[in-house]
DNA sequence: TGAAATGTTGGGGCG
DNA sequence: ACGCCCCAACATTTC
C-alpha cells in the first residue's frame, strides 16, 4: 500500500461509535489511531488521581475496541504539536484528524497543533462532538453569551435537533507502517495510591461500561428520575458522568436514546424531560467556560474576589477526609474517596458545607474534586462551585445555606445512605442519624458510639457558622 | 436546586 | 358569652 495514512488524535472522545473525526478518517483511508498523554498542557488543571485512573482503564478499553476492529491505538508523551508531527512523519500520515475540545488550555493547545501541522504541510480537519450545541451556536438575540440557565434551555429546546449521531466504523484500515508507541504502564497513570483497587469495584470505564450504564438507566432509572434523583440512597441517577467526560459516550447519543425511549413520550414523562435538562446544565457549563475562560480560578461575580475567606488547614483537612461530624457531609466526601463519585444532591450540600460553614474559598474544594472525581470535568466544576458559592452565573444566592441536618431529614430520611458510609454510626436510630451530638447519651451508649472517639463532634456549631457566614458575606458588600 | 425569622389566622382552653 | 392567651399551621419576608 502506498496509500497515505491520516492520524486520529483522540483527546475526550474515547470512543469509535459517534465519533465523527474517526469515522471521517475511516473513510479517508488507512488510519493511525493515537493517543498523546501530556498533562503539561492543561493549564492549572492536569487530570487527578481519580482521573487518571479512569484513563488508564479507558485507554485500555479503547485499544482492545480498535484492535477489534483491525487497528491499535498508539500511545506517545510529549509535546502535542510536535509528537503528532513526530508520528505523522513515522507513518507517512498527511492529514489529521480530530474532535475538539472546550478547555481554555485545550484550545491553545489545539491551536498550537493546527499551526505547527499545517506548516508542516499536514491537512488539519477537526470535528465537533463535545456538545449537543457549539457555544458559538447559542447566544441571546443580543448577541452576548446567556448568563441565566433558565433562557439557555429555552433556547435549547427551540433550537433545531441537536445531530444525529454517527456509526461506529466497523473496520479499520491499518497503515503500511506503524509508528512507535509507548507502553500503558510507562505513562504512569496510577499514582500506585491503592487509589485503582477501590475504584475498580464501583467502575467500568469505556465505551462499553458507558452502554451498560445508559441502557441501565434507561431501563430502570429513567422514568422515576424526576422524583427519585434527589435521594442519594436510591441510585436513580445516570452515573454517566465519568463516561461523559472522557468521551466514551457522547451527549448525542444520550439526547437520542431518551428521546427515542418509550417512556419520554408518556405524558408522565417528566423523567426524561428532567433528566435532559441536566444534560442542558452540562451544555451551559461548557457555555460559560468558553466565553468567560478565566471563571475556572477567578469568580465571575467579581465583588467576590474581595470575599474574607478564611485559611483553616485543620477544617480544610476535616472537610476533605469526612470527619465534620455532620453524617450528610460525611457520608458525601467518603463516597467520595471510596469510589471516586458523589450523589449530586450530596455534592451540593458537602460544597455548600465548605464555603459556608467553614468559609473556606470554593477554589479548595474545587481542587479536591478535580483531584478525586472520576468524572472532574473543569466546565461542570467550575460551574457548580460557583453555583453553590453564589459567586457565578444564575448562582443560589450567598445567603442561601444548607442546613445539613434538615436536608439530612428531608433526603436521607431513614439515614439509608449516611448509615452506607458512616458506618460508625449505623445504629442510631433515624432520628438522631443527622444529629449524633443531640442524641441521648444513653441512646448513643446503646448503639457503641461514643463522642468525638468514634465520631467527631461537629467542626462548627451550625447555627453560629450560619451567622458568621452571614456576617462575611454582609462586610464583603460593604467593602465597596 | 433554602432556612430562619417574622407575620397572620383561626381553633380551642380558660377565667 | 366574651375576651384573652396559646399555639399550630400557613404565608411572607429577610438573610
Amino acid at each position: 500500500m502506498t496509500e497515505a495514512a491520516s492520524l486520529m488524535w483522540f483527546r475526550a472522545d474515547l470512543r469509535l461509535a459517534d465519533n465523527p473525526a474517526l469515522a471521517a478518517a475511516a473513510r479517508a483511508g488507512a488510519v493511525v489511531p493515537v493517543f498523546i498523554w501530556v498533562p503539561e498542557e492543561e493549564g492549572n488543571w492536569p487530570p487527578g488521581a481519580a482521573s487518571r485512573w479512569w484513563l488508564q482503564a479507558s485507554l485500555r478499553s479503547l485499544d482492545d475496541s480498535l484492535r477489534r476492529a483491525g487497528s491499535r491505538l498508539t500511545l506517545a508523551r510529549g509535546r502535542a504539536a510536535s509528537t503528532l508531527l513526530r508520528l505523522a512523519q513515522q507513518a507517512g500520515a498527511r492529514v489529521l484528524f480530530f474532535n475538539r475540545r472546550y478547555e481554555p488550555a485545550a484550545r491553545v493547545q489545539e491551536a498550537a497543533v493546527t499551526a505547527q501541522a499545517r506548516a508542516a504541510g499536514i491537512e488539519v480537519s477537526p470535528f465537533d462532538s463535545g456538545l449537543l450545541f457549539e457555544p458559538k451556536q447559542l447566544a441571546s438575540s443580543t448577541g452576548k453569551p446567556y448568563r441565566v440557565f433558565g433562557r439557555f434551555w429555552r433556547a435549547m429546546l427551540a433550537a433545531p435537533e441537536p445531530e444525529p449521531t454517527v456509526p461506529a466504523p466497523h473496520k479499520l484500515t491499518a497503515p503500511a507502517r506503524w509508528p512507535e508507541s509507548v507502553p500503558l504502564e510507562e505513562l504512569r497513570l496510577e499514582s500506585g495510591a491503592g487509589l485503582g483497587a477501590a475504584l475498580r469495584c464501583a467502575w467500568q470505564p469505556g465505551e462499553a461500561g458507558a452502554a451498560a450504564a445508559l441502557q441501565q438507566f434507561l431501563r430502570h432509572g429513567l422514568s422515576g428520575y424526576e422524583s427519585e434523583r434527589d435521594f442519594p440512597s436510591s441510585q436513580a441517577t445516570s452515573r454517566l458522568s465519568p463516561y461523559l467526560h472522557f468521551g466514551e459516550i457522547s451527549p448525542r447519543q444520550i439526547w437520542h436514546a431518551v428521546k427515542r425511549h418509550p417512556a419520554a413520550d408518556k405524558p408522565d414523562s417528566g423523567g426524561a424531560k428532567a433528566f435532559l435538562r441536566e444534560l442542558a446544565w452540562r451544555e451551559f457549563a461548557y457555555h460559560l467556560l468558553v466565553h468567560f475562560p478565566h471563571t475556572a480560578e477567578a469568580p465571575l461575580r467579581e465583588e467576590f474576589a474581595r470575599f474574607g475567606w478564611r485559611d483553616d488547614a485543620r477544617a480544610l483537612d476535616a472537610w476533605q477526609h469526612g470527619h465534620t461530624g455532620y453524617p450528610l457531609v460525611d457520608a458525601g466526601v467518603r463516597e467520595l474517596l471510596a469510589t471516586g463519585w458523589m450523589h449530586n444532591r450530596v455534592r451540593m450540600i458537602v460544597a455548600s458545607f465548605l464555603v459556608k460553614h467553614l468559609l473556606l474559598p470554593w477554589l479548595a474544594g474545587a481542587r479536591w474534586f478535580w483531584e478525586r472525581l472520576v468524572d472532574a470535568d473543569l466546565a461542570s466544576n467550575t460551574l457548580n462551585w460557583q453555583w453553590v458559592t453564589g459567586c457565578g452565573a444564575d448562582a443560589a444566592p450567598f445567603f442561601r445555606i444548607f442546613n445539613p441536618v434538615v436536608q439530612g431529614r428531608r433526603f436521607d430520611p431513614d439515614g439509608d445512605y449516611v448509615r452506607r458510609w458512616v458506618p460508625e454510626l449505623a445504629r442510631l436510630p433515624a432520628r438522631w442519624i443527622h444529629q449524633p451530638w443531640a442524641a441521648p447519651a444513653a441512646e448513643l451508649r446503646k448503639v457503641g458510639v461514643v463522642l468525638p472517639k468514634t465520631y467527631p463532634r461537629p467542626v462548627v456549631d451550625h447555627a453560629a457558622a450560619r451567622s458568621r457566614a452571614l456576617t462575611a458575606f454582609a462586610a464583603m458588600r460593604q467593602s465597596r
